[in-house]
RNA sequence: GUGGGUGUCGCCUAGCGGUCUAAGGCGCCAGGUUGUGGCCCUGGAGAGCGGGGGUUCAAAUCCCCUCACCCACCCCA
């Protein structure tokens, strides 16, 4: 093994990766754009503060997670590990806030977490997500949910879950942290250790325990959506009737919460249907998201609504791989050059410049190699034609086009008459 | 950060203390005509067994450490 490798957790997307990735990016941009979302390339670093004042400096991801260094000049500056921050940063620099609004933003590209790597969990992740700031309404929480979904659907993945909540404002869900403490104190002996450690540090984690999924304290907890205020309840009801009348399917599953703590009021995941088996994947998330009012006056900017989601696309093609589910083919090679002799090189090279200012994909054949070995190659790379010249056609102005998809039939055209053969079939 | 598993040519795999200066398949390169593919045949290049240290007369094969990957937890996309 070579004693160079990629960083831990980091991966190269190889060619023979590329097509099902491209599938990805480009099935995302143009779902995105149908819905009118426009896309939006931040810096993959940012001033550390982007992420530590709107993350929350408890959250996992700023106190363990982030990638942080100092620059020459001796600022912090944090390898990027979430789109959302960023994406704001941008919007209160460019003064976003004076565009009709609400602005519509997208982004597709690569997030740092320093975790340790497993199955469909990497530190250098690609994300493709998408904002749209500046409206508080339930309309623009139920358009981007519509969005991901429209995009799931479009990729060929089905059957995915989608699961909402709400979590409310930041006092009620005070109120309701309370409540869960008050709830869940007398049974604490009987829960897990995770879910003690989490009592003190992450109390609403404890609703998403595994382990404790089956513990009476549990099932009889209170629900947060008992404990939202009329204007929270309201919004909620509004973008479920909007995934109703929009045909989005979905459960509300009162336990899920998120990571971060800049969401307020509507969060959801889209998860795929839990495997056959017992212990396949728990990092089963594809897609999360939820609405940020507040977010904005963290980083110093005016107050302004927000709402977005952002989808795993390491995840995402894990799941397609996982359905057998391909990327449309790519264009195959129209022609292959084969120079033989002294002067078909240099023939062999203005052929393939008019065969591709014609549009055709042309790889350029290898000189020195015998006629054979060349045939060989033009083959393996499933070209559709080879072009053969050598000292002959080079000083009569022909090349010989051998039709390798077919029968293998041979004709002698005029160099110029090349591109008219081999774009008509 | 915690626990478990794995690690042999580019890929897959055999070997599991001496017959290994490591074998096979795929792939790669070349040849089987003087300018003709796909099948087939022949030959060739390519690893010293993730790295380091031990044990032993002898290690790819045993032990320790380390690195990487995989799996689970934590957390998350």
């Amino acid at each position: 093994m070579a004693d160079l490798q990629a960083p831990r957790g980091m991966s190269d997307v190889l060619p023979e990766d590329e097509p099902l990735w491209r599938f990805v990016r480009d099935t995302a941009e143009r779902v995105a754009r149908s819905f009118d979302y426009r896309l939006i390339n931040t810096p993959i670093v940012e001033d550390v503060r982007v992420f530590s004042r709107t993350s929350g400096d408890e959250s996992d991801i700023v106190s363990k997670e982030m990638y942080v260094f100092e620059d020459r000049g001796g600022g912090e500056l944090a390898l990027r590990p979430e789109g959302t921050a960023a994406v704001c940063r941008a919007y209160i620099e460019h003064g976003m806030g004076s565009r009709p609004q609400p602005v519509r933003l997208y982004y597709f590209g690569p997030m740092f977490r320093y975790d340790r790597p497993q199955a469909g969990r990497y530190r250098q992740l690609w994300q493709f997500g998408v904002e749209c700031i500046g409206d508080p309404s339930p309309a623009a929480d139920a358009e981007i949910i519509e969005l991901q979904y429209t995009l799931f659907r479009e990729l060929g993945l089905d059957d995915l879950t989608l699961s909402i909540n709400s979590i409310g404002t930041a006092e009620t869900r005070r109120t309701y942290v309370d409540v869960l403490r008050r709830h869940l104190e007398p049974h604490l002996e009987g829960l897990s250790q995770d879910s003690q450690r989490r009592f003190g540090t992450n109390v609403l984690r404890i609703l998403d325990s595994k382990e404790d999924a089956g513990h009476p304290a549990l099932q009889s907890a209170p629900s947060i959506l008992d404990y939202l205020t009329d204007e929270d309840a309201q919004h909620f009801e509004a973008v479920r009737s909007l995934l109703d009348a929009s045909g989005v399917p979905y459960e509300v599953a009162p336990r899920i919460v998120r990571g971060l703590d800049y969401y307020a009021r509507t969060v959801w995941e889209f998860e795929p249907p839990a495997a056959e088996g017992s212990d396949s994947g728990q990092q089963g998330t594809v897609s999360a998201g939820g609405r940020y009012d507040g977010l904005m006056e963290l980083l110093g900017g005016p107050p302004t609504p927000g709402t977005g989601t952002a989808m795993g696309v390491e995840r995402t093609v894990l799941n397609l791989r996982a359905r057998g589910i391909e990327a449309p083919s790519a264009a195959p090679v129209d022609v292959v050059t084969i120079p033989l002799g002294g002067q078909g090189p240099a023939a062999a090279l203005r052929l393939a410049q008019s065969l591709r200012a014609a549009g055709l994909t042309v790889r350029a054949g290898i000189p020195g190699r015998s006629l054979r070995a060349q045939l060989r190659g033009a083959d393996a790379a499933g070209a559709r034609y080879a072009a053969i010249l050598g000292d002959d056609e080079a000083a009569r102005g022909v090349v010989q086009l051998k039709h390798l998809a077919r029968d293998g039939e041979q004709r002698e055209v005029a160099v110029g008459d090349a591109a008219g053969v081999v774009g008509s079939e």
